[in-house]
DNA sequence: AAACTTTGGTTTATATTATAAACTAGTTTA
DNA sequence: TAAACTAGTTTATAATATAAACCAAAGTTT
């Protein structure tokens, strides 16, 4: 009946990142904290689990001086978050 | 964008004991437990949230001999689970 | 050019949460 | 009557989320 939810995208600022990147190609650290609304800190350490997992690719580069971190989904990604849509169905149905 | 997740409802056990309760009426706690496949602890635990929040109405009384913790939805635990629904869509999309 | 601020983060500490283990109270069964 | 079972609750611990503190480099101000 309820198949058990991912722990890593059960998280609000790690499911509004994965939902983001589902639909962006590719999006910078500075764009993601604007648009999740985060801190940093709290993104930086949320970014750092999704890529563990293997969910996202991360990538360090310079914009002229600035660094700029980059993130993409990888395909694992993009499964775990349909697996995760689908099990969430379960638990709030079709309304 | 991404509205906040009621902390209270962004949790599995406590999620799948709503979804069971919207379409119950009532629910008692063996039933519950097996349902959600929780150890009493833990549901005990998370049923009391529920309650303290408002969102459910726990019932004690006798069945014969035998206790039963009988549960069911409040008007607010509606709303906030519609709420919550609500709030999700706009990280999970129309999928 | 020294002293501040800003940008783009990371690390670390703390508060909150989830969960299981241990316990209680009473009942049934052997 | 002792062991095992039912229906839970309480408590301890592990995991998580989050913010605060920090860092390095670049830009700005005086």
């Amino acid at each position: 009946m309820f198949k058990d939810l991912d722990p890593l995208l059960h998280s609000q600022l790690r499911l509004a990142v994965m939902s983001l990147l589902m639909s962006l190609e590719s999006a910078e650290f500075t764009f993601l904290k604007e648009k999740t609304n985060s801190t940093a800190g709290n993104l930086s350490v949320q970014l750092d689990k999704l890529s563990s997992a293997g969910y996202i690719k991360i990538d360090k580069s310079f914009k002229g001086k600035k660094p700029v971190t980059t993130c993409r989904m990888t395909k694992q990604g993009i499964a775990a978050f349909e697996n995760y849509v689908n099990a969430l169905k379960n638990y709030i149905g079709d309304r």
